[in-house]
DNA sequence: GGCTTGATGTAATAGTATTACGGTATTCTA
DNA sequence: TAGAATACCGTAATACTATTACATCAAGCC
């Protein structure tokens, strides 16, 4: 397993690789964390994870839900909604609040929690390391007396490819 | 139950305080940065930032509607989200991205980017300074080539008089 | 006054998410 | 292995969040 060193985080981040390679990745990662957590990973939800492994930048639950209907899966909402929701539990999937949508994570098992990069060029989204910024933070809220369970870090900007070409 | 071990910034954060007087204190900040920037404080507007400064937490664009359709303001949506966009453009009210609601701010006035402390137990949102937690973000992104144009740091959990009371 | 600009209001529609309920498949256990 | 319990999948209906399009009105300017 990957030491979760800033450098081999983001290496691939914004980089060229093959994504049928990361896909792969993707969906191994989430049969052995799937079997290691007793949940069953159905037709439905696997199809979900792959759908957003190949897309590689967030997707709203209908855009998922418009491309399972048309492979002959349901057509209503709550198949979209519970296959993800099963998807972020289980850690192979993140809510990107800023933008009402779902991206595949690009380091399943690694327990982490992310920063994530919006380009709002491009719409795509990368992870960054996020330890020291959680850090900070927490030692910035404890003095207030509240009670951190989760937070999370979103940055809207320019990825390296839409920056270069304006 | 006071909690101020914090700096100026966040003294008042979950300290029991006159809501009438930060509520004075918000509108004669607004009055000030409208006037500075040349823009028009009109009585929907004002009465938006007087209806999230009274509440004290973070409340949805038809909640808002809802109070000043009762008031005799217009009853449709873009009544409520126009008067939320100028007062977000002017920085007076922030949008918390996680609820899909927005807040009034408790700092005008002072160029600030606070991270978020949202209560799952009671739903007040205060602020913290973020300024540390925001420079270690940069720093991790700066390494993926990334630009940053904005970044959103939000915080759940429980304010520290839901914690004491479970 | 007539013009321009910005603010307000309504109607209609688009986009996101949940609840309720019934049927089917899988797993568990006697 | 039969039957019960549980988890999963599908649909319908509805709720919640947000935007577009267009008409009207008020304020400031010549």
């Amino acid at each position: 397993m990957r030491v979760d060193t800033g450098a081999a985080f983001t290496d691939q981040a914004f980089a060229h690789h093959d994504h049928a390679h990361c896909a792969g990745d993707g969906l191994a990662a989430a049969d052995r964390i799937a079997r290691s957590r007793g949940a069953r990973l159905t037709p439905v939800r696997r199809r979900t994870l792959e759908i957003l492994l190949e897309a590689h930048r967030a997707m709203g639950a209908y855009d998922v839900l418009e491309r399972l209907a048309k492979e002959g899966f349901g057509k209503q909402p709550p198949v979209a909604y519970r296959a993800l929701e099963f998807l972020l539990d289980l850690g192979l999937v993140h809510r990107i609040n800023r933008l009402n949508a779902f991206a595949a994570c690009m380091h399943p098992g690694q327990a982490h929690n992310p920063a994530f990069l919006i380009c709002r060029a491009c719409n795509l989204v990368a992870e960054a390391p996020a330890a020291a910024a959680r850090a900070a933070l927490e030692t910035a809220i404890h003095a207030t007396g509240f009670t951190v369970e989760f937070a999370s870090l979103e940055a809207v900007g320019l990825c390296p490819s839409c920056a270069v070409s304006r």
